[in-house]
DNA sequence: ACCTCACTTCAACGATCAATAAAACGATAA
DNA sequence: TTATCGTTTTATTGATCGTTGAAGTGAGGT
């Protein structure tokens, strides 16, 4: 037999049944957990705590360019984190809901141990 | 002025008070989400959902190399997400503990919406 | 001791990601 | 309209990530 790839070890398992869920939510929870896997992403989630802020304030307090703000808000965004509204020149971004406060708060809680 | 790196815009926000969180916790939640954030290692973490399994098992039934399998494991190990234990020839993994399991199942439960 | 089994690590490669600076964009004011 | 402000996009480039197969490890069995 080659070493080609070993898929298990041909060793017996108890049989179980996995209830999996569809791809889809797998998928889109991976990409929410992965947005969130960035320590300056997960900075400005912290930030949008208390309500909604613009870009320009977020990128002053966190010592960096709008730029780079702007595409990390972007990766948030595109994984449902937070939502944004222009009003006027201003971009505001918010947490996109409270399911979203939940689970960074627990994450912190988990972390904070 | 040179086109640099523009910090901020220079226009007035409302004076903030943010509370940050100690870098420590926040580089570990970020470590946890990043962990989280792949959609084979979250599947991973839902195969652990009902108890401990070997590492050839969770091979099998993901139907991917022990190599592979083994490594994603080290790094849902490294983020606290799994813990190891050895019984004899066998290597069986668990969710470390039921914060975990909440924060896995409230990522879900978001994503399935 | 030796061999095998279950697992882990290593190293090389390709793919994906994030930072920077520059250019483009959309809304407002003059 | 033109200018400016706040923001976004683009392109380049360097860094990081995940996979593969092979070699290494460690506990049992013979």
């Amino acid at each position: 037999m080659r070493e080609e790839e070993n898929i298990g070890c041909g060793h017996e398992h108890e049989a179980h049944e996995h209830e999996l869920r569809p791809a889809g939510v797998v998928e889109r929870a991976a990409a929410m957990a992965s947005a969130m896997g960035d320590i300056r992403r997960l900075r400005l989630l912290e930030l949008l705590f208390d309500g909604r802020h613009c870009v320009s304030e977020l990128a002053e307090e966190m010592g960096d360019s709008m730029s780079a703000i702007s595409q990390r808000l972007k990766i948030l965004h595109g994984a449902r984190l937070v939502s944004r509204e222009r009003d006027g020149k201003h971009v505001y971004y918010s947490l996109s809901d409270d399911h979203v406060r939940t689970i960074i708060g627990q994450l912190f809680l988990h972390s904070a141990e």
